[in-house]
DNA sequence: CTGAGGCATGGAACCGGTTCCCTTCAAGCC
DNA sequence: GGCTTGAAGGGAACCGGTTCCATGCCTCAG
């Protein structure tokens, strides 16, 4: 492989003009920028990006954290990052933590602060008092993703609202006996999100009056969890409820198939919201709050951006929009 | 953030010594290890990974191509590869890249020779001549998940025994209708190993004489895919097929879903098995031949860091097994 | 007593870029 | 004609580590 010492000498200049002319940086002659960039074309030279980085203090690379790798929201939203990371021409070095894991700690101890990332990219994961200091010693701005952290910019959707809106749409469809389905009651392993669902759930049952109905089947916020869950919740024949809603759609999934199963009709004998729009939703025409994770991915790219060229720039937390869709899982009460 | 020569000085040592105490090559007294190690400690000191990188030729960090990274396979294998990597020191860094895409020229021209990472891990993708080439001249060791290439060290199941298998099981209970659900008919954007699943399951069709029989619902190798296809495949009464062989258990399951809609019993009238053993397969009581993505990650980080002590170490290729799990997606046919 | 060899350490070169600073030269202006 | 200004480019410092080599000391064998 071969250096920018190369291409000078090759050029027949020095490496600071070399450096100029491929950098675009200060005085470099139309002809010798030429001659410069034919030398590079033919050694086919690639700048050695440690030693830019080194260089210029720049990393050209951001780190990226997130809980889990295999659902499809968190699948979702690192497509979206790594997209809009690859077509600004940065790297993306991802972490797969889980929460409270050992590795968390020397993850936050060694890793960050050994490379210089130029930015970092945490999902999901409220960092501790601790490790938020480890972070501002880094001095790498951080852009968290459906976490709500203060300090930092932030992407999220309104998880609160969303779980409102899908209830009261059961609510106004004649339901009263609806079930929350999925999410830990554990909070030390519950996504903050999964919370603010519930939370949303509960407030909507509230204001219509039925706090004594509202009931929570925890359970992974999965396909099998949903299932499970629902499968609890449906197994008392004299109180069967006549809703779900899912703390997403893994999970109300998880219940359309439970309750088709135990052969009960999907709308007809009970009305199943999700929140997310997965990708299989449409399969199951569950009726869903929609909420787009791979342009969540690239809005926290582009606040990172804004962070890196400006770092005095305060942080800006944004909020993006989530709409019910109306698809034929709901149906009025009988 | 401080220095090495930050450490020294409070060290009372040069940086050569502080930097042999700390990594401990070359000869270095136990007292002097020790009070460069505290200084270390107090200034909570982190080498920077670039400087590293360049003085030593390592750059602890292994690049990860990916055609997607939304579908259960590749994220399980995403996971394993990370867990690996992360265990022995090593950083990932992503490129998520489709097919084909412009990207990927940009990829292998720029992207791989820039970064010198200590080696690569491509997964189901097949380089061309041209892209091969661009690897070798990066010099680091490749190896490549599922799609047996020659010149590197690669792991995969046996695709092609798999489908086999899984259609031998279906003839073993008397089917003759078989059909093969899902996966691309187009070569150009056609897995590999999808590729070997349908050459698997037309070579168990023609041993058992069924040649004629051999029918392929093509669909996207995904859930609605399999839905899809199957709807087509089951929608004609006079000829209905009386078992699937999904491309993957995603399609299977498409099929399980179809088959359950259209009032088709799922075993009594229609045996369906898949590859995988996704996540859903137990909730929806598919039999599957079990390949385990995460092993095959570890495997590959196994496989790469071999190379990487010893590039002179000739590649090495491993078949991982897959075994037939039966559940009650298949009977006996009527 | 001398020389060899192991240990401990410091100085300096080096990895491969970028950038500051200085020199040179030509054009423009008073 | 002398001075300022700006373009063009070279030398060298620098980013933050690692490692080669030289030096001094101590021990031990001859």
């Amino acid at each position: 492989m071969s250096t920018i010492a190369d291409v000078a000498a090759r050029a027949g200049v020095s490496k600071a003009t070399a450096s100029r002319a491929l950098s675009g940086h200060g005085y470099v002659s139309e002809e010798t920028r030429d001659r410069v960039r034919s030398a590079a074309e033919e050694l086919s030279y690639v700048a050695h990006s440690s030693a830019m980085s080194l260089a210029t203090g720049r990393s050209l690379s951001v780190g990226v954290i997130m809980p889990s790798l295999d659902r499809w929201f968190f699948a979702e939203l690192l497509a979206g990052v790594q997209e809009g990371l690859f077509a600004e021409g940065y790297d993306l070095v991802l972490y797969g933590i889980r929460e409270g894991s050992a590795e968390r700690a020397r993850l936050f101890e060694r890793i960050l602060p050994r490379r210089r990332f130029d930015g970092i990219i945490a999902v999901g994961i409220q960092p501790s008092a601790h490790e938020l200091e480890r972070l501002l010693r880094v001095e790498s701005p951080v852009v968290s993703i459906g976490a709500y952290s203060e300090g930092t910019s932030a992407v999220s959707i309104d998880d609160f609202a969303a779980a409102r809106i899908a209830t009261e749409h059961l609510i106004d469809l004649g339901h009263r006996d609806i079930v929350f389905l999925g999410g830990q009651p554990d909070a030390a392993t519950h996504a903050v999100g999964d919370r603010r669902r519930l939370d949303g759930y509960l407030a909507a049952m509230a204001a219509a009056g039925l706090d004594d109905r509202a009931q929570h089947a925890a359970g992974a916020p999965t396909m099998p969890g949903g299932y499970e869950a629902a499968v609890r919740a449906l197994g008392d024949r004299r109180q069967r409820p006549s809703a779900f809603v899912g703390v997403c759609d893994e999970a109300a999934i998880g219940g359309v198939v439970a309750a088709r199963r135990l052969g009960i009709a999907v709308a007809a004998e009970l009305s199943v919201v999700g929140i997310d729009d997965h990708q299989h939703a449409e399969m199951f025409s569950l009726t869903t709050m929609r909420q787009q994770p791979r342009l969540q991915g690239s809005e926290a790219v582009r606040l990172l951006r804004a962070r890196m060229d400006d770092p005095a720039a305060p942080p800006e937390q944004i909020v993006l929009p989530s709409e019910l869709v109306v698809r034929s899982s709901t149906a009025n009460a009988r």
